[in-house]
DNA sequence: GTGACAAGCTGATCTAGATCAAAGCGTCTT
DNA sequence: AAGACGCTTTGATCTAGATCAGCTTGTCAC
């Protein structure tokens, strides 16, 4: 089994995902349904709104950011994924993906095909429980509203949830490239390009972080906590 | 059977919720589970935040808010629930409750013991396949992000999105009763009191609706649909 | 390496909507 | 029926962040 084809068994990602709810049996005809071998590059699209749902992602590593195109051509973002959060959820009960889902970097993906999943689970309830448990978690991560809060909350609740997400697979959270253009942060939080960049430069002056472009180094999580209060949920 | 005792399956709700996915025998089973007394007066709690999750409820009449309160003491209106609409699917990874769920008005509920329900779709795979094409629904409907446009926009969506629940329970979705406060809608927008009372003001003026407190009648929907565009999700 | 285009930064100005303030209504209590 | 409290409305003012504009830096193709 070489690098690129690991098993279920050996991934770093096996506390979240799906093998947390399954017992080893189960994880082995799981493991034998997924194909671990999709890449994409910088820009391609792992699938787009509309298509016919056929696969659920999982990000083994790199990013992807999901995004729909409103009627006047407006694009708004809907969010950034990182390695163990699965894509493709929200597109079941309607077997169409519900959103456009482009890698923002290198990004490694497992496949798993839906109906062949659907078939393991008539015969086995374990693995439906562990996706009610996965969806669960979701519909939980989701509850942020459009709450009225000030830009510079924003931006410091977004660094610590990235920074976040950085740490449930194993870096620090401190050092981390932010894979995404300032116009998307800005386009997921509903600010302009420029207050963005004004805010990271004003986290600069204040020794709350370092920045150069995508590299970003956080120098002061607690006074980014206090800032994120104010967003907070 | 009563007028208060309705089964699963004279239920005007039947579209929605579970009886979609279930067969007949397997929808007798779920009947025979669910509490379909449960009743709520204004302002008392379906659940509250971080309590125990024993049961999943459907709303049968009235309307429901849920809101989270942050560290600092603010309140995040994170959604209002109609006729048909699930409560509590958020809290089955984390076993507790998400947010607090607050009647607006008189508010009819069927509860569901999710233990009981374990245990019927341990037997019977539909059971899951059902609840988890309501999760993805859900899922697919809170896509909305903190898209950047203006507050009349945000209200226009906001209205015609009440008028779709009403319509989607039998009544034409023209008159309506906003059963929430003007500053719970804008505690859910992200929006001042003042500015939310201001623009259905505006509203008024422009023979958009007419509303007297509670009551509204849309008079231009078509009008409300071009101003929602440029919120659009 | 060089040119060109995209992304990012910073300054100046403008405005939508927040905030502050006060008056009008509705509804509940006694 | 009267008082009171909370919700809503409207007006005046202020400000955070949008918009506009110009410049700098980074990246990619050749």
């Amino acid at each position: 089994m070489s690098v690129l084809e690991p098993s279920c068994f050996s991934c770093r990602l096996s506390t979240y995902c799906f093998p947390p709810g399954l017992d080893k049996d189960h994880l082995y005809l799981l493991d034998s349904l997924i194909d671990k071998q999709r890449l994409f590059h910088k820009n391609e699209y792992v699938y787009r709104e509309k298509k016919d749902f056929t696969e659920i992602f999982i990000i083994r590593t790199g990013s992807v950011k999901t995004y729909n195109i409103a009627n006047n051509g407006q694009i708004a973002i809907t969010g950034f994924c990182y390695p163990g959060e699965i894509l493709g959820m929200n597109a079941i009960a309607a077997k169409s993906y519900q959103e456009n889902a482009v890698a923002l970097d290198t990004v490694s993906v497992c496949a798993l095909k839906y109906c062949e999943f659907v078939k393991l689970s008539n015969q086995f309830i374990s693995f439906n429980q562990q996706l009610i448990k996965l969806m669960s978690e979701k519909l939980a991560s989701q509850l942020i509203t459009n709450h009225a809060c000030s830009a510079e909350s924003k931006i410091a609740l977004f660094l610590l949830t990235i920074s976040n997400k950085m740490k449930n697979y194993g870096t620090s959270g401190i050092d981390f490239s932010l894979s995404m253009s300032r116009d998307d942060i800005a386009k997921y939080l509903g600010l302009a390009t420029e207050t963005v960049s004004r805010i990271l430069s004003k986290f600069k002056l204040r020794k709350i972080l370092t920045c150069s472009n995508k590299a970003v180094h956080l120098q002061d999580i607690l006074q980014l906590e206090i800032l994120a209060a104010e967003a907070t949920l």
